[in-house]
DNA sequence: TATTGTCTGTTTGTCGGACACTAAGTCGAT
DNA sequence: ATCGACTTAGTGTCCGACAAACAGACAATA
């Protein structure tokens, strides 16, 4: 008979009590908002060591699930969005995840987050949404730097469409492409504004709650980008991190 | 004048040691696969506790920044896909995600997913997906639960096309979305073979390098998901999580 | 009375030291 | 050279300790 090779893991400590609390969270004993004992508390409820208590407590803050509002509370909580996402867009640069991958998935999705957002978006959505613009338009201006600014728009889209499962996927491949425009606008002097001409549009459409219209010109939008870097030599299957020759704060 | 709230978060030292080895590993000093010093080296030349940088470590493992093959080593390594999906997986059922929410994220992804395939999938890709479909048939036939291999079916054909974007932003849609194909099985007795169908012809499609076709199938396969929840009476806009009753492994 | 300063017990973050267990390397025997 | 027992080193866990910071109570001041 051929015996399967089961690589079997030891259960450390730290780790059977992240897991019990994790389950714990999930089977809804613990709620987000509750409030957890004292870490001397928990050692000795669990029969373990402080240490391995706080080694456990790590693996769940660090995963969101448990958080310090202050030094001296310890409460369950919803992981957030940020946590997930930059970890997300972490590990999409180590991959070296190239131009062109990112940009298919953004024309996939982008064009949803605008319909979305032109059908649910309420009145902060759009003011969140008209803010960003003005913004924009005056670091055009000024010549500064768009990147952040455009992020923020194609976040505040997704936002206003109220689909969480939405915003979670698209957060870090928007970041990671829009980071292009770093590199895309020195080297395209018409970028800048034929980008604040689409966001107008979209803007407007979202406004007048015409998801075909918004969805058509997020579309036009996202495929100008791919344009706008073919144009300007960029290359579309180098790693996005290539690109990038300045770090983000 | 407004004073703007400004919380300042006091740096602890096991933050700071995982911070500089993150940073360490993002700009190269780092890279996958360096075997680390020990902890009591690490503790020495860091000049803190092992206490200390034991709960570093545990920060890094669990963002996958670091792992252990086996117990004595302690190497750099990319995340994994796994860990991330998992959390995002789980961040979305604690939010209460609604299948709508999921749903219209799938419309938009999976049938570039089946045109990306299509596109850029080898033999072995199709082969995978062969056998899947395979297994698929033959549980449907015994009665037995198809959604794990639903699901990995939509995975393999993420995966045969070769965008690791898309494959991490649609893993936990996908996994979650589909898991409703549990309470719809049963009351929709149909449903079952119309999925058979979907995927040979999808399949067929992307051993044709047809794109188009693909996507169209995939399309077709995603709305009539939909056309069988609101047929079997399931609630649309209820949390996915609300419709199973099982737990899966 | 409302604000500010002081005091006190508690909890976290960090430290140093300790030990069992085991993976890895060393060395000798066949 | 291969196999085995032996040695070594490193992790996982425990113990005990202490400074710093916090939360709350209380007193002082306007």
């Amino acid at each position: 008979m051929t015996l399967k090779p089961k690589k079997l893991r030891v259960a450390h400590a730290y780790e059977l009590f992240s897991a019990e609390l994790e389950a714990q969270i999930l089977d809804g004993t613990l709620r987000p908002g509750d409030q957890l004992p004292g870490e001397i508390d928990l050692a000795e409820s669990f029969g373990v060591n402080r240490s391995t208590i706080r080694e456990g407590i790590r693996l769940l803050e660090s995963e969101g699930l448990v958080r310090r509002p202050s030094p001296r509370k310890l409460v369950v909580s919803l992981p957030r969005a940020k946590d997930l996402t930059s970890r997300h867009t972490r590990a999409l640069r180590m991959l070296d995840v190239s131009f062109l991958e990112l940009w298919h998935v953004a024309l996939a999705i982008e064009p949803l987050s605008a319909e979305l957002a032109a059908r649910f978006a309420g009145p902060e959505a759009l003011a969140a949404l008209d803010d960003t613009q003005e913004r924009l338009e005056r670091a055009t201006e000024a010549g500064q730097s768009q990147v952040a600014i455009d992020t923020e728009f194609h976040d505040k889209v997704a936002t206003a469409g109220n689909n969480r499962a939405l915003q979670l996927a698209r957060e870090p491949i928007g970041f990671l492409l829009y980071s292009g425009m770093e590199v895309l606008a020195p080297r395209l002097p018409g970028a800048a504004d034929r980008q604040i001409v689409a966001h107008r549009a979209i803007i407007a459409a979202i406004r007048a709650q015409d998801p075909d219209t918004a969805r058509t010109w997020m579309r036009r939008h996202i495929e100008d980008f791919k344009r706008g870097f073919e144009l300007a030599g960029l290359p579309l299957d180098a790693p996005i991190s290539a690109c990038r020759t300045t770090g983000e704060a």
